[in-house]
DNA sequence: GTTTCGGTTCTTTTT
DNA sequence: GAACCGAAAC
């Protein structure tokens, strides 16, 4: 293998937190620095100085994050960094746990609750303590306490005083709940995201020798997004490190964006006490975005003077100044911004080079509605993540109950599929079934078929013999196999019946299938499952078969990612910065000002702002809007005006 | 007692 | 579009 040439692929400052010596280290990186290009230089920089890549965890915010700079170090140093712990707290946490789950008092084979199922576990909670009046909170306001609570460490009745003070009057009644959904949730053998990061701690804390030995194994830890890291994360890493000390974080605070899930950019700005004698670099020359974009994102951030002030630097040429487009109304937005995407392939970007971003998925209703109709290719990522869509949960029921017979709620799923069987049912028949259903036991197969109602008794005799053939068929590996089958059988029929867009559903049936060849066993497949994300499996799955298409995202999600061509929507008092947020914290708005940030500097050539003057309700009354304060913000000569005056 | 269906209401951000 | 509610249907 060549040997690396360093000074060729960076410049000074990336250089230099490259070859930082052992050590703590903390890098600030503003955007567009080349962040991801630093950490993957630093793998590849110990990987060369003969550090085992075994050895190395390097932790990212996202799956794709994780992929991109593992494969982009593959580049750079070859195949020996397969042996690299990449991944996302949660990922490192389930791994971990998997392995020592007995030490903390679950069987190891624990199952995974994605939001759904933590939300219906918070329901039957709540029924079954009678609570669900009109003004006790909503099962999400509560999993959104529950979750805060956890990720912040402060016990639910503080965390409910000092920020939720709306909900002290039912303070008992929602720790009672907490209580019941956490005995719930453990009873099940189960954990929730939260869990995952908050029992990988609790193993670090209580078993020493266990900690030592990942201590051991991790001669070098690496952080990415270090500023969106919350309390639970950044001492599960400081653990981690504490023997080594060769931990290097990577991150910006003025792209802290999360704070809203527990994570504090104290930890980022904490890091040199912490830390004392970490080494510090500062990386600020940009290679993304032309000046004229800089200039904007430098002068919005300025309304947020308390962080640690970084300044871009642009390396760029001069090219023109972003646009402001004043538009009447959500609909004429629209119009607008399918005009402006004609105008930018006219002028040679490909549809893959624009992203339309916004503030909230609903803020892109009237866009969606308008590329279909011009025919406009667009790819959205989504607010329901491709694992949580109802068909792709119904069909992973099958396989759950198989790897896991006490799986209560992927058997009350299954079961309320077939006709005249609902939750109640459905528990009824669990717990005839003696609270498990071992579907390779064809005496429990045959005593589910009698007592089962008349009505759901076909359907439920047309899946039994895929339970029978996991055994005698040797399917345990084969999960793809499992779905078809299902699918063949039953659920193919269901979804004719049940959904309009029966065809699209089971066309990501069938990419489920393709996708499970990636995983040597079902135990795997289901587990990793719970942790993929929309995008992630996106990439994952359909690598290549890509066509181009037009990109229409959050800000949240479009974080890490560079267009030449960027759009944002309903920049607009209300809408972005959004009113909840504005009212839900004091440090709201500085958040919404650092989201507007991050949405500004994804763009390299060409930046759009559409703030429309009304908004609509359903009814036709109509709403009049302010211009966003950070676009009032940004001085009149950075920008551009337009009003396209449509009829 | 349950399920199903139709009407109504309101949309933040995610591992 | 999906979550919730109330009323009809089984």
């Amino acid at each position: 293998m060549a040997k690396i040439d360093f000074e060729k692929a960076l410049n000074p400052e990336q250089l230099a937190a490259v070859t930082s010596p052992d050590g703590p280290s903390l890098v600030l990186a503003a955007a567009g620095t080349g962040k991801t290009r630093t950490l993957v230089y630093r793998v590849a920089r110990l990987v060369e100085r003969g550090v085992d890549p075994g050895r190395i965890l390097l932790l990212t915010f996202t799956n794709r994050a994780s992929k991109e700079m593992l494969e982009r170090a593959r580049d750079v140093v070859g195949d020996g960094v397969g042996g690299v712990w990449g991944g996302t707290f949660h990922h490192m946490a389930n791994r971990i746990l998997r392995h020592h789950a007995r030490a903390i008092g679950y069987e190891p084979g624990f199952v995974i609750l994605d939001r759904d199922d933590s939300l219906s576990l918070i329901s039957n909670c709540v029924k079954e303590c009678k609570l669900q009046d009109k003004d006790f909170p909503k099962r999400d306001v509560l999993m959104s306490l529950f979750s805060s609570a956890a990720n912040t460490e402060v016990a639910l009745p503080i965390l409910i005083e000092k920020r939720f003070g709306q909900f002290a009057t039912e303070m008992d009644k929602i720790v009672r709940i907490h209580k019941m959904y956490m005995e719930r949730k453990f009873k099940l053998g189960s954990m929730d995201f939260d869990d995952l990061l908050v029992n990988c701690l609790k193993l670090f804390r209580d078993k020493e020798e266990t900690l030592g030995r990942y201590q051991e194994q991790f001669q070098h830890v690496l952080v990415d997004e270090y500023q969106d890291t919350n309390t639970i994360q950044a001492e599960m890493v400081d653990r981690l490190a504490a023997k080594n000390r060769n931990i290097l974080v990577v991150g910006d605070d003025f792209q802290s964006i999360y704070s809203w899930r527990g994570a504090n950019y104290m930890n980022i700005m904490s890091f040199p006490e912490r830390y004392p004698g970490a080494n510090v670099y500062k990386l600020e020359t940009n290679y993304r975005s032309v000046p004229e974009i800089l200039n904007v994102a430098n002068a919005c951030i300025a309304g947020n003077p308390e962080q640690f002030q970084k300044t871009l630097r642009a390396t760029r040429e001069a090219y023109k100044k972003p646009a402001v487009a004043k538009l009447r109304d959500g609909d004429e937005q629209a119009r607008y911004v399918v005009e402006h995407i004609r105008t930018l392939c006219r002028s040679g970007y490909k549809l893959s080079d624009i992203a339309v971003l916004y503030r909230a998925h609903f803020h892109a209703m009237e866009l969606q509605i308008e590329l279909t109709h011009q025919r406009m290719a667009h790819v959205i990522t989504s607010g329901v993540r491709f694992f949580e869509q109802a068909h792709i949960k119904d069909v992973c029921c099958v396989l759950r109950l198989l790897e896991k017979p006490t799986d209560e709620m992927a058997f009350v799923r299954l079961m309320g599929l077939f006709p005249g069987v609902g939750e109640k049912t459905a528990e009824k028949l669990w717990h005839g079934m003696g609270d498990h259903f071992d579907g390779n036991d064809e005496v429990q197969r045959k005593k589910l078929l009698e007592t089962v109602k008349p009505a759901a008794r076909p359907g439920i005799a047309k899946i039994m013999p895929i339970f029978a053939a996991y055994r005698e068929e040797e399917l345990q590996d084969d999960a793809g196999e499992v779905i078809h089958r299902f699918t063949k059988e039953f659920y193919e029929h269901y979804a004719s019946e049940t959904f309009d867009d029966d065809e699209r559903r089971l066309d990501d049936i069938m990419e489920l299938v393709l996708y499970t060849t990636k995983f040597e066993s079902t135990e795997r497949f289901l587990t990793d499952v719970a942790l993929l994300t929309n995008l992630d499996a996106e990439i994952a799955a359909v690598d290549g078969t890509d066509k181009p298409a037009i990109r229409l995202s959050t800000v949240h999600q479009a974080k890490g990612l560079e267009y030449p061509a960027v759009i944002v929507l309903w920049a607009t008092d209300g809408m972005f910065p959004s009113s909840r947020s504005m009212n839900e914290s004091p440090q709201g708005e500085a958040e919404e000002r650092r989201l507007f940030y991050v949405a500004v500097t994804r763009a390299k050539d060409e930046l759009c702002i559409c703030v429309p003057e009304v908004r609509r309700n359903r009814d036709g009354s109509v709403i009049y809007c302010t211009p966003s304060r950070f676009v009032e913000e940004i001085p009149k000569g950075f920008v551009r005006e337009v009003r396209p005056g449509f009829i």
